[in-house]
DNA sequence: CTCTGTGCAAACTCTTTGCACTACC
DNA sequence: GGTAGTGCAAAGAGTTTGCACAGAG
């Protein structure tokens, strides 16, 4: 936390405390919430928050490349703060999204294909979660 | 086109002249339009399309797996007619997508993923097309 | 003739914007 | 103190919905 915070300082971002609630609630909950969400969630502690903001400060995350933006559930745009590069899963029967760690794609990691230059690659993987697949059972 | 119109009317679906304008024009354009653009093309030689018949017909389309929608672009669909599948990349300079075939990915062919069952894949990748890369140089 | 599909407009949802006020640095 | 950031409300973009009417089967 303490080293992420020193990082967006470093790049010239000040410090509020809207930005500082926003980046402890992303490190903190790891289930792609909406902005929404995020907004709803920290407005409990932070009644003055407002949802602006919270898009600012996730378009900021998002340029700097700390927070990824997933566009997996239709229409709205779900945040997933940025440890290691990894793709999803949405299940489509709780709508629950699943990270999908280790992914090999050749593609993507020769950084070319037919002479375009790849510089991102995100994989959508769609299906149903082994906890639906299991309740279904019944 | 004559074996897809009949595997409409097979499915129980009536073949109006909107929905007969729509799939004809998806399987002539590649280039993933947006629903708007379906729209506003067709309409230049029939008037009488509405966007809501647009939406409602991409919509049975994609229910019985005919179209694909795309949501590469940021807040707006794109739709791909699919014959074979394939993955897309988003070329953030011209805007323009591109199709990527032949993407080998284990885990999907797998369909199985620590055991959430995985029944389709999307990869988006992102980057500069070789139109745009070229141009940069001069 | 029946019932699905269409067209229009209004509603809805998510996201962005403008602008006065606030508070980091 | 100066300037980047916030909060509010309103605007905007894309998509969906309700309902009367049209037309495919």
């Amino acid at each position: 936390m303490e080293t992420i915070l020193q990082q967006l300082r470093e790049q010239g971002f000040k410090l509020t405390p809207q930005r500082i609630a926003i980046v402890d609630y992303l490190m903190k909950k790891h289930d792609h919430p909406t902005a929404e969400e995020i907004y709803e969630d920290i407005r409990k502690k932070y009644p003055t928050m407002s949802i602006a903001t919270v898009y600012n400060t996730l378009e900021m995350l998002r340029d700097i490349g700390m927070v990824v933006e997933l566009n997996i559930k239709r229409g709205k745009a779900c945040y997933d703060f940025v440890t290691a590069p990894h793709h999803h899963l949405y299940c489509h029967h709780c709508q629950k999204i699943y990270d999908i760690m280790d992914v090999e794609c050749p593609v993507f990691q020769s950084g070319e294909y037919d002479g375009h230059k790849i510089e991102a690659m995100h994989g959508y993987f769609y299906g149903i979660c082994k906890n639906c697949k299991r309740n279904k059972q019944h």
